[in-house]
DNA sequence: ATTATTTAAGACAAAAGACTCTTAAATCTA
DNA sequence: TAGATTTAAGAGTCTTTTGTCTTAAATAAT
């Protein structure tokens, strides 16, 4: 699996709040339910978003969660940076230690090619361009 | 990480394995050390590659284990689906439950062909082919 | 036969990942 | 002000992965 169930989870709860057509709070119950994710769980993911200044959170009734920035500005490559970091961009596939452009593996050079298609659908189309 | 730790193991198994002139067994302590990896968990690893028929082993001084079969009928898929099984094929890349084909979450088309490349950089060459 | 070497098998332990629960703090409503 | 709602924070639990250890079985060499 290329990503965490917590990084799944946390790109799902962006992509709901950004189709969501009002401004206001979301709260995380209701993402959890929409979604399908443990709440208790899913409060921890956010706030780690929250943190890392990705989500604006409020609390109290009529609180929740909403997009720090607008949609258009946020790409899935920051949510995973945010939660699993983008370590997968650098590691070998085979997990050879010293694998690298000088001294590559029996499968670099391919695994070079996709890890950069990777990188491109994390990054070519905002959350907002992915919704439509 | 795509592939767990066991199963890039038996991955560098494998290539150690195929890059070994003789036909003669090869310990696993051997190609633990030579590769640094924990000898104890090879052990396991590779017993279940033996299971699987992709390696022969054999007990007592002289013993250790061997390719069943020649390098040039051995891909790295079949070793990827002896260890961590080929589920990431059919994985939606969001965890969303009912992403398939009709119903493709907001990256699945482009995660389709990336998979796809994946499945072919796991198929195309054999063992043999990319030691060279 | 005895001993050393090596895999087989399974119990065990440590770490990470995936949740769960409780208490506190903020804030809205009445 | 009191009570209800919602996030914040952190401890705790369960499962899987990773790694270790021990004992048994097979086999070669002496």
């Amino acid at each position: 699996m290329l990503f965490s169930h917590a990084c799944q989870y946390a790109m799902q709860a962006v992509l709901y709040l950004a189709r969501q057509q009002s401004d206001s709070y979301v709260s995380i119950k209701e993402i959890a339910e929409k979604n399908n994710i443990s709440f208790h769980f899913l409060v921890k993911i956010l706030q780690k978003l929250t943190q890392q200044g990705i989500l604006i959170s409020y609390k109290g009734p009529k609180g929740g969660v909403s997009l720090a920035k607008p949609a258009d500005q946020i790409t899935p490559l920051e949510i995973v940076d945010a939660i699993d970091g983008l370590s997968f961009c650098n590691m070998c596939i085979l997990g050879m230690p010293g694998c690298d452009e000088h001294h590559p593996c029996d499968l670099h050079h391919k695994w070079s090619r996709i890890r950069e298609e990777i990188y491109e659908m994390l990054s070519e189309k905002s959350i907002a361009e992915l919704i439509d």
